[in-house]
DNA sequence: GTAATTGCGCTTTTT
DNA sequence: GCGCAATTAC
């Protein structure tokens, strides 16, 4: 037998040989899922040689998806691994999508729409439907829609379902069908998929075009899905229809790390799954290779808290470990005081690194304190779950062009930039635009087209018509140079690049920044080979553009870093970590005042509890605050029921009662306030009597992040300032430069496309100078 | 048509 | 305590 057999247990390796046929695999937290499903994969393609072709793998995050493809490819030691199909749900069939859109009467290039842009559509639609949009907000409008759209709900049906209309009614916003009508509309006006769209146009597809429909059952022989307990009616639809003509398909999942119910992911897709298929294989992991004893004895205690569950008994051999600890910390910055210290000490005292550290908490709101901590201990972390790159404004401003670009018919792209940089077509011209494109039935693209016919005329008619030729410029352009070129042209053309770099603000530099790391980000991408997601293909804007949609906060960040990480549980999911800190166990803020309403809600609450402790391999701290603050006030909570379900011999409760107390160091770094009256009183009341004087002087330790960019001594261009040719620009020459004044290049750097010119200003010290932005004059 | 100032509502989790 | 939207002034 095979050598990759050898290091796995009799179900693992059960699991791994079974061919045909469906099997769902019941996987306890950490006994080893994602490597049963890689040597299976590994073993369907050396043993039983299937084509990687044939092989679709579904994962929820392109982490998950990245890691799986290494792991294969690790364990058959060639490249065979790259023509398999592994991704994310959407990011697969997005892919497909764009092969197959215009069945669906959807432009091949159509745009995905994040939350942002799906909302921004929303606000519009009920806006034009003069709806108050402070009863139909667009946050609880764009989620009643998304839990239609996930199961598989249409505006029709939902118009005319008596318990949807009733709750909408209850809730005073009977409206929503309307809304989610002509939302539905106005996408597909846009040519735009929002994220549950690609989902259920990809259940249409299959659905409808039985062409379609067969072309994919014949290509996916083996389907797997990681993850299968937080599947939704539209994705396990799609995947049935997938799976109907071969019926090799194979399911991963977990019923206790089932956290996504309220993206509409349903426990019945696990039961369902052994009614659909006859003669379903199963098999149950139960041996846990990650945790001690006792952090998986207070896992099992908890999740046997709640009545719907797979009945299974997760076991270790690991060894006992140590107990849980329990800290109650007066405050929320007490507590982020508290980890960090903790971190440092055990550091010191157990070697630890800081990648062996992770910070969990329930809401993305509670990494503040953490991360001014660590800041101040000068400990190095990495924050998941922030905001993404691509959602920066200046980062979705540049994008829109390219959306723009690629797919005119976007208007959520076109309003973004119409007017970005300024040139002149203001807020009424727009609405003029966006109510003849309604009346006439066009785009608004359309309408800016044939301007003279709407009656724009003078400066506005000029700037529209400009702009109509400058984006109709860049098209052509895409015919013949690749994408890197596009983007180049669009921030030359438009001064954006310009303007952002005439920015010296702190924050006018970053914008600068980013947005060259995206236009290397482009330039990367149609400079390498293959795409993530396996197919040497696309490289074309649109399937970069797509790329960046789908693309989340998580992949951007390099996990295997030496620092801390700092993430919500719902990210922590399928990750594990030597020491972990399940921070906020407090009432309404875990279990979320939000979901405590129904027995549902709060068992998937405690799920969350179950996956934070199951994320610990050997040590656990759980933390809670007597009062944190909550927007501006301080807001005093209970600890957390779930704490309570803890039995007390798995507990060391010694640090519960008394704050850092134990903790050596902080003791005595306590004011006599804090002393006399607990640990954080004087925060409290520095609320009622302001700041004491010594904190007023500059008492902030070590890291003082930079307030401003460092003082430009302002240089005065000389009369004859001509920007030179550059293009040969070498090391040693004497150049000027507009606002840094004269200076000499020490290095040249950077790419043909890209030079940049390391340059040491007499008066401003070294800078690094882009050459294809700042103009310099030669001066010798 | 644009720039600056105030005000309001918001925080549950994510592809 | 922050970001976006409406209001106001230019």
């Amino acid at each position: 037998m095979h050598e990759y057999l050898s290091g796995l247990n009799e179900r693992q390796k059960q699991a791994v040989l079974h061919k045909d046929g469906p099997i769902m695999i019941v996987a306890g937290a950490g006994s080893g899922k994602t490597k049963v499903l890689t040597t299976r994969i590994a073993h369907l393609m050396a043993f039983h040689r299937v084509d990687a072709f044939n092989i679709l793998a579904l994962t929820f995050t392109n982490k998950a998806a990245r890691e799986m493809k290494e792991r294969i490819e690790k364990i058959l030691g060639n490249a065979d691994a790259r023509n398999l199909y592994v991704g994310t749900f959407h990011s697969v069939f997005a892919r497909i999508l764009r092969g197959e859109a215009h069945r669906l009467g959807y432009p091949n290039s159509f745009t995905i729409y994040d939350t942002d842009d799906a909302k921004g559509v929303l606000k519009t639609v009920i806006n034009e439907m003069n709806l108050d949009d402070k009863l139909y907000k667009p946050n609880v409008v764009y989620n009643r829609i998304s839990s239609a759209k996930n199961a598989l709900v249409n505006p029709a049906e939902y118009a005319v379902d008596y318990y949807i209309q009733q709750e909408d009614a209850r809730s005073n916003r009977p409206a929503i069908a309307q809304i989610y009508d002509a939302y539905a509309k106005r996408c597909f006006k846009n040519g735009a998929m929002d994220f549950d769209d690609l989902l259920i146009k990809m259940y249409e597809l299959l659905k409808n075009f039985p062409e379609s429909l067969h072309k994919f059952q014949h290509k996916f022989k083996y389907i797997l899905i990681d993850e299968y307990q937080d599947t939704n009616p539209a994705q396990y639809e799609v995947i049935k229809l997938l799976a109907a003509a071969h019926e090799n398909v194979c399911v991963v999942g977990d019923d206790a790390q089932s956290i996504y119910s309220f993206r509409g992911a349903t426990i019945q897709n696990i039961l369902q799954f052994q009614k659909d298929y006859e003669d379903v294989t199963v098999i149950k992991l139960e041996q846990n290779y990650r945790s001690t004893q006792n952090i998986l004895n207070v896992a099992n205690e908890i999740i046997s808290n709640n009545k719907n569950q797979i009945p299974k008994e997760l076991w270790t051999e690991n060894a006992e470990g140590e107990k849980i600890r329990l800290v109650r910390t007066m405050s929320d910055n007490e507590e982020g005081k508290f980890v960090a210290d903790t971190i440092q000490e055990q550091k010191l005292r157990n070697h630890f690194s800081n990648r062996d550290f992770a910070i969990l908490y329930r809401t993305n709101a509670q990494s503040r304190a953490f991360e001014e901590s660590l800041r101040r201990m000068g400990i190095a972390y990495t924050m998941f779950g922030g905001v993404s790159f691509y959602s920066r404004k200046e980062i979705k401003d540049f994008v829109a062009y390219l959306r723009v670009v690629v797919n005119t018919r976007d208007e959520e792209a076109l309003k973004r930039i119409i007017n970005y940089p300024v040139r002149g077509i203001g807020k009424t011209t727009i609405d003029k635009c966006v109510l003849f494109a309604n009346t006439h039935n066009i785009s608004m693209w359309e309408v800016l087209e044939q301007a003279p016919r709407f009656g724009f005329k003078g400066g506005t008619l000029e700037s529209i018509e400009n702009f109509v030729v400058f984006i109709k410029g860049c098209q052509s352009m895409l015919q013949l140079k690749n994408a890197y070129e596009v983007a180049f042209h669009v921030g030359k053309q438009t001064n954006i690049v310009k303007e952002l770099f005439n920015d010296k603000t702190t924050e006018g530099l970053q914008r600068y920044e980013n947005v060259q790391e995206l236009l290397n980000s482009i330039k990367e991408f149609t400079e390498t080979p293959s795409n993530d997601d396996g197919e040497v293909g696309d490289k074309g804007l649109s399937a970069y553009l797509q790329q960046i949609t789908l693309l989340t906060d998580a992949d951007e960040k390099d996990p295997n870093a030496d620092t801390v990480k700092l993430m919500t549980i719902h990210a922590a999911k399928g990750l594990e970590f030597p020491v972990v800190f399940a921070a906020g166990l407090e009432e309404m803020l875990f279990p979320n005042a939000m979901s405590i309403n129904t027995r549902e809600e709060l068992e998937e609450e405690r799920r969350l509890f179950y996956v934070v402790i199951t994320r610990a391999k050997s040590k656990l701290w759980i933390t809670y605050a007597n009062s944190r603050y909550k927007f501006g006030q301080l807001v005093q909570n209970e600890p957390s029921r779930f704490i309570e379900e803890i039995p007390q011999q798995y507990l060391d409760r010694s640090f519960a009662g008394g704050g850092i107390r134990n903790q050596g160091t902080s003791f005595a770094q306590g004011s006599a306030f804090d002393r006399m009256r607990g640990f954080g009183a004087s925060e409290q009341a520095e609320k009622l009597y302001g700041p004491p004087p010594s904190k007023r002087k500059d008492t902030v330790p070590a890291y003082v992040p930079p307030k401003s960019a460092p003082k430009v001594v302002e240089h005065k261009p000389s009369q004859d300032f001509v920007p030179s040719d550059t293009s040969n620009l070498q090391a040693g020459q004497k150049v000027e430069h507009q606002k840094f004044g004269f200076g000499t290049v020490s290095k040249m750097e950077g790419s043909t496309h890209n030079p940049v010119a390391t340059v040491l200003f007499d008066l401003n010290g070294e800078k690094k100078i882009m050459l294809n932005y700042a103009k310099l004059r030669i001066v010798e």
